[in-house]
DNA sequence: GATCGAGAGTTCAACTAGTGAACTTAGCTG
DNA sequence: CAGCTAAGTTCACTAGTTGAACTCTCGATC
């Protein structure tokens, strides 16, 4: 599409924003955190094409997100493994689940996927806090610093 | 781009990435909880196309994140306001800031953005935690209920 | 030995969203 | 009247997306 780049931008939200800001990526990670490994089973079980699944893979291996592990020798057979980078990734998705499930959640969706603990069987509601504070961050008090005057690729 | 809908997936996750899954719309948030509220603001501090901005901001207000509120009435203006559904987007952004910073971080990047709290002047770092127990979720604990077996459009 | 199927892609044409520049509309200002 | 501002719209061009078909390499089967 001759897209505008932002990944030397200097914000985390628009440098996050240039490699999953696309339609199927978050989609994908998904895929990968509930087990997903192998090509094909990305494909079929998310329906992407297989052309913009390659790209999306390509593009996560490149950026250290996924790593590509061999899993067999003739034919070459490699899955994508998530690495620490992505496993860290977590967080967006948990913020994206919970928004989506508080605010898009259409009236007639008969069963809505909810996230539990496996262990303790009890539903998991994901909310971003101040990690230091461990209290909930107002917009009222957020503020961007340094903020660089008339600078457009903030 | 005939691009496939995921609007009406049962997942929070594929319904916030139908309609934030481009690589501008998190960043015209962004430029709205830092106080951008017009059209030619949102246009010349990001750079985006004025098309583009037209096609996310119309989207937006159709999904109830912006609210568009008369300032002017000859010529007729506008501003965007977030509603409390696009104010509740904050926690989303926030874990992109915190993903972007602590794994996209260019090593010669000079300046970068920082989250502060503009009362006590503390850094804030972002962090999901699990609302009812306040503690870090677990990847390799964390599940999906019901799962719905062969169902591609989870 | 030929055929079949699995897995992991590649190729291709058609479609359509993203882009940048120029244009439009309406009122206000000097 | 000329110039300016704000908020878009229009248009030609470009490039990512899509679905279907094809490729390639094996191992297993008839």
């Amino acid at each position: 599409m001759k897209r505008t780049r932002f990944d030397d931008w200097p914000c985390g939200i628009a440098r996050t924003a240039d490699l999953v800001g696309d339609w199927w990526t978050p989609l994908v990670l998904r895929q990968a955190f509930f087990g997903v490994r192998r090509f094909d089973d990305f494909a079929t079980s998310l329906g992407i094409p297989r052309a913009s699944l390659t790209a999306r893979l390509d593009r996560l291996v490149e950026e250290g997100v996924f790593e590509r592990v061999p899993y067999a020798e003739s034919p070459a057979r490699y899955e994508y493994h998530l690495t620490p980078k992505g496993e860290a990734f977590l967080d967006v998705l948990l913020a994206m689940w919970r928004w989506g499930e508080d605010w898009l959640n259409p009236a007639d969706n008969p069963i809505p996927v909810q996230l539990v603990d496996s262990e303790s069987g009890e539903m998991v509601r994901p909310k971003v806090v101040d990690e230091t504070t461990g209290r909930p961050i107002e917009p009222a008090r957020l503020g961007l610093a340094p903020v660089i005057p008339g600078r457009r690729d903030q």
